[in-house]
DNA sequence: AGTGAAATGATAATCAT
DNA sequence: ATGATTATCATTTCACT
């Protein structure tokens, strides 16, 4: 699917608010609701949209410490690396993990409640694993993510 | 401000769809679409719901490459650091930072469209710059968000 | 095919209880 | 916390470009 300047200023503002109604929608990018109504469906059916996430308080929920936890396999083949992946999506304490190339093969964001539960989440979860042969942990002091789009692309 | 287990449930619901109507936040959680309303209108003043946003497709908006870029800082004052993260923050590439504990300060996930892109965006934004000791680039092949919430704490 | 204006039905927000 | 009321919004239809 090819996006043109009005999708991406679409995309731009539900990356800033995924709530924004369609009308405001619809006004700022200049169209009318129900062609902004159409090329939201339409982007959301070509799988450009994803989805809408509500962003939480992570002390809210009982998070009080996130790390992130760097981990090397001790084998790389694909079904390992899969099996590895699969096991880290299912554990409630991931909030994200990156497969990365080099010494290292993920990184796991990771929020805990208190640095115990780190302690016994990590060695449950990495340490005491067969396929893990070496695990690193960083305290994470702040998190941010950017809701801003870079600035189109051009070429209309 | 102290939440229950229907406001942790409708936590949960937006987690996973930002989007998903009052009513029906209503019957899933069992309350009044007005006292579901109230319910989420209460944890947003409180900051317990930070916001929403849309997650889109890399690809769709020129993000042709992902990269986890650890940066070490020369020195390490509050001003200094503070400094740099504000610079990361206006960056378009970044996607999110990460401030560590460790030998690196930083972990910056960067999203660019090629290799190209990346070679130059590390130069200007990292390697340039004073502050910056030394940075080292890894390769994301795969990024995975968790967007379920952990098991409700208890203790009602 | 894509857009825009108007009409309809659904939803959110408000208020009194 | 709820249910009735009012206001707002999403969605469909259709005419137009």
């Amino acid at each position: 699917m090819v996006l043109d300047r009005i999708d991406y200023a679409l995309l731009r503002l539900l990356r800033k608010n995924a709530r924004l109604p369609n009308k405001d929608l619809a006004a700022k990018t200049g169209i009318a609701p129900s062609t902004a109504l159409e090329r939201v469906r339409r982007m959301r059916e070509a799988r450009v949209l994803l989805g809408y996430h509500a962003e939480i308080a992570p002390a809210a929920i009982g998070i009080g410490l996130q790390a992130m936890v760097s981990v090397r396999l001790a084998k790389h083949s694909r079904a390992l690396v899969d099996c590895f992946h699969r096991h880290l999506l299912d554990l409630s304490e991931v909030l994200a993990c990156y497969h990365v190339a080099g010494a290292d093969d993920f990184l796991v964001h990771v929020g805990v409640r208190d640095s115990d539960h780190l302690r016994d989440f990590a060695l449950a979860a990495f340490t005491e694993r067969e396929e893990v042969a070496h695990i690193e942990t960083r305290l994470i002091f702040e998190f941010q993510r950017n809701v801003e789009l870079p600035p189109w692309p051009g070429g209309d």
